[in-house]
DNA sequence: CGATTCACTCTACAACCGTTGACCGAACGC
DNA sequence: GCGTTCGGTCAACGGTTGTAGAGTGAATCG
């Protein structure tokens, strides 16, 4: 019941992290749109206003809740890189941030968080292109690559597919490695 | 400047189509959240009213407008099952009705068209399972070569990535094509 | 201890939304 | 021809949204 005493400093970072945390949670569950600064504010027990007050604005608060950019890729060869997508996907080892959630859930719906996706996937692409130049076509093989595992991770964690949702990460990764290989393989 | 007499039923007929095919429209590009009744009644020429008084609500609208489900899978070997996929996803033959790119469109953002799309993905993934049947994990298998196809699907229709854009549907099926095999195939 | 800062709330505004009901005029049935 | 139907418009309401500004009370500092 009593926090004793918090230095005014303490307190103010606690409870923009409160609003940061709703927001992430909100965003990465309703989108940007359907997702308001009142439900925000009170799933973080404060008035909208503040909200505004600490953020600026709605899409400020946005763009600091979902600070988090895919690592990016740094494998050299096909089965590591195969691994980190599977990774960078959230298909290992306790899913997505929820920042990256939150961006992917909007992703359709809103201009800004489309643009951030696109960059995004094209900074992705670019890497498992540069990593399959033995291939004729990489960009587009990597393109494929990259979209597919969106995909998968879409129907996963966006719309909870029972079909995915019962199955462990592991037999995920295993089914999807061969498909992955298949399509960055050379021809022949 | 004339289309000289119409009766009118046939001007009825007519301004609701034009008021569909504009909700179509709209509802394919900012989803259904981000398309307002006043945007689809401006594109159609006519009063925001009417859109109501004809269809009921927004939500009917938009029921109306999207009335298209992918067709079901027929398949009974491997490689007819890959083309009618990629059929089925657009990926062939001129692309999706805008009926289905507004119900994906919306799918991450509004309820009712997650619940629409999640049932249809349901149904295709039970008739891939269904053709699987010599695989172990069949429904998984199915699942997973769907919600692929999916994410390509999303990058390119809906997302527009360039990479994607940029090559002819049936280079894009044709390196696909072995991949899902990979997905589909028995290990060994 | 007095003055000031500052985390936080209250109230309110302006814009936009979906939706409604009253109304108008031209095509219809008789 | 005349009354009625009906495609279509107009104006408006009630609700929700993002956001601004004034205010309050407790922690801070001299």
């Amino acid at each position: 019941m009593s926090t004793p005493h918090q230095s005014r400093a303490d307190r103010r970072r606690a409870t923009e992290a409160r609003i940061l945390d709703s927001a992430r949670e909100l965003f990465a569950e309703k989108g940007f749109e359907r997702t308001t600064i009142r439900a925000v504010a009170t799933a973080a027990g404060v008035d909208p206003a503040l909200v505004i007050q600490y953020f600026g604005s709605k899409r400020e608060l946005f763009d600091r809740a979902v600070q988090a950019l895919p690592a990016p890729l740094t494998a050299t060869d096909a089965d590591e890189l195969v691994d980190q997508l599977l990774a960078s996907l959230g298909l290992k080892l306790g899913g997505l941030p929820e920042g990256a959630l939150a961006m992917m859930r909007s992703m359709l719906t809103d201009q800004a968080a489309a643009d951030h996706v696109r960059a995004a996937l094209g900074r992705q692409i670019e890497g498992v292109g540069a990593a399959l130049t033995s291939a004729e076509d990489a960009e587009l093989r990597a393109a494929l690559v990259v979209t597919a595992l969106l995909g998968v991770t879409i129907g996963h964690q966006l719309l909870g597919l029972a079909a995915l949702r019962a199955a462990p990460a592991e037999r995920i990764a295993a089914l999807l490695h061969p498909a992955i290989k298949a399509l960055t393989a050379p021809p022949g």
